[in-house]
DNA sequence: TCTTTGCCTGCAACTGCATTGCAATGTTTA
DNA sequence: TAAACATTGCAATGCAGTTGCAGGCAAAGA
């Protein structure tokens, strides 16, 4: 069952909700497919992703992504077709800081049009 | 009463959340805090932010803020004292999109230890 | 082989936050 | 004063995430 779960979220192009996951395996329970994404995340396979649309989305993470700061890309929202990608290129530059803040965690979403859809 | 929770709202560090709004009036009903800040929303007075933490925070716009995407600044969560924090001097710098991506807002948030908890 | 142990699955229920409908109250305007 | 509108409060709903518990399946050990 999680093969199969895991197999699908290697094939997608976009970032993959609870209920996508629902929709596509119909037969598995919500509960099922929830507890085998939190696993995912754990095991560092997928990252979840908080854009903003209320549900948490996930990704497969990429070979030797530990999802540490210096390891955080992009994330894109197009406001059209409601999907979420990763944009592993666009790498989120050095930002400047106030003095004694220290960063453990960078999220850095745009939305807009994608490029299917403009 | 709106008066008093947009005077609450101008006097904080850090940006509030509804049930921040509660706790600070008890006296007043939830769901009027929480029509009143989408009313400050709508005129622009104060700006949502998603810091993943499942309540949705807001903070005061500054002068001449219209939250587009070039006015747009950095959030920052902090993990141990649990607030967010507007850096209206760390500007987001630009990013390298692929073709076609057309960009109408960016959401950045950075979590780690602000100054006050280091 | 039989039993034990542990993981995986599914049902039910609960939580927390956001949101809406409706009635009552207060305030402005004609 | 009466009508129109805005504001407030109560109740209820929706949705996403989460947890407890019991049954089932499979691997490990006697």
């Amino acid at each position: 069952m999680r093969l199969l779960v895991l197999d699908f979220l290697f094939k997608q192009q976009a970032a993959v909700s609870l209920n996508d996951l629902e929709a596509a395996f119909h037969r598995a329970d919500r509960i099922t497919l929830y507890r085998t994404l939190k696993t995912f995340e754990e095991k560092g396979l997928v990252h979840s992703i908080v854009d903003g649309t209320g549900s948490v989305k996930y990704a497969r993470c990429e070979e030797g992504c530990e999802c540490a700061p210096e390891d955080l890309h992009v994330h894109f929202h197009c406001n059209l077709c409601n999907e979420t990608y990763c944009l592993p290129k666009a790498r989120i530059p050095e930002i400047a800081l106030p003095e004694n803040f220290k960063t453990e965690e960078i999220s850095l979403i745009m939305k807009g049009t994608c490029a299917s859809c403009s």
